[in-house]
DNA sequence: TGTACATCAGTGAACGCGCGTTCACTGATGTAC
DNA sequence: TGTACATCAGTGAACGCGCGTTCACTGATGTAC
């Protein structure tokens, strides 16, 4: 398929890697992360199951491998959809970013928990390095904010990290049910959280580093 | 064991129910949530896998009333541990009841995922109700601060759901191992989680309903 | 230009595993008479 | 006070399942000469 001779012979596939990785998250926007299967991944790649051992050594490394890319789209997605920084104030840009991590998560759910779930994330190096990009752009981006307020810089890292929190806890919230609790139903809507990402900075603006 | 009789007879188990209950608490606080067996629960209880489907229709169930005895233990101890509601500003109130939340998730990980994780609340009555309870704890507790700081009170439910989500997903993060992740270390310790639970109140103070 | 051969991406069958659940049963309990 | 019997909490073996992984293999590719 990738090769130029376009050939129709199906024994040698050309690019299973790849399809494999992409038939992972065909999948898990269907299904969630749990019921994912490498036999069922090799059944949609029309491939046997041994096949997949061809390309990565364990079911946990491929998924390792996918977990990565999520990181990846999520920050390709930032640089893509976010205004470049110093074209709107700091802390405005954090509020957006937060609102297209809510967004992306929303998308796919899946996908998503598989990003987070996925354990022995320092096993795996190229999970390791997609995450600590990701969080890279996140630091970036609420420590501009925490500078444009004036506040101790040492406090970058705190609000990078309280606003993944929060972002991060909403999101599994609403998709585990868990916010939709009380019967009122007037819970905190997806539009509203942005605001709240104002908070890791302006609340720590006048405090002193205790 | 129960019983008046003290009897050694190990036919006829006495209390088998709660004896499973316990058996799975105590279980996870050994291994993960989702390494937990019926079989295995059996065998700790010393009692065959079929006994446990005369106290239990399936397995799921019973997990959702171990998840449900979580949410009552974090309820039982706020209500314990919690100066009563006046004793101190409710702003400062609403910190501590974050401070304890984390306390309680990191001292019992896999049974606080399984609170979380438990699919189809809504399947579960007994979930579902102490579920409840424990967020209509962090609601009138949020409220207070809310109401206590002069904002909108229709913002008390945000309040209390942004809380909520930051103590859930500073949480989750750190016991995924994803708030470690850049080399500095210099992270957001739980020690100082609590201070950004002024934040939902705080910052929303001036802000009108939009 | 044609052939031998190393390379390696695939196949298909089998492995052993632990799981949740069901079944026909057995043993202890307590109540009716 | 003793016996028959209904009740029901237990047993132990078996069911079928889908899983990740391994194995000896086969078929296609491309390079050396």
């Amino acid at each position: 398929m990738t090769t130029a001779t376009g050939n129709t012979s199906t024994y040698h596939h050309g690019n299973l890697r790849d399809t494999l990785l992409a038939a992972a998250i065909a999948q898990l926007a269907q299904q969630s992360d749990a019921a994912l299967s490498l036999r069922e991944l090799a059944r949609t790649a029309g491939v046997s199951v041994a096949a997949v051992y061809r390309h990565f050594p364990s079911k946990e490394a491929l998924l390792a491998e996918v977990a990565a890319a999520g990181f990846a789209s999520l920050v390709a997605k930032w640089e893509t959809e976010l205004p470049p920084p110093g074209s709107l104030p700091a802390e405005q840009r954090f509020q957006l970013l937060g609102q297209q991590y809510i967004e992306f998560a929303l998308a796919a759910p899946a996908h998503y928990r598989l990003m987070f779930e996925h354990q022995d994330v320092r096993q795996f190096p190229v999970l390791q390095a997609a995450a600590q990009a990701c969080f890279q752009y996140v630091l970036q981006t609420a420590g501009a904010a925490v500078r444009e307020a004036g506040a101790d810089p040492r406090w970058e890292r705190a609000a990078a990290s309280a606003g993944w929190s929060l972002g991060h806890g909403y999101v599994m919230l609403l998709l585990s049910g868990r916010l939709a609790m009380t019967d009122g139903g007037d819970e905190l809507s997806p539009a509203m959280v942005p605001r709240f990402f104002q908070l890791p900075v302006e609340a720590l603006t006048p405090a002193p580093l205790s």
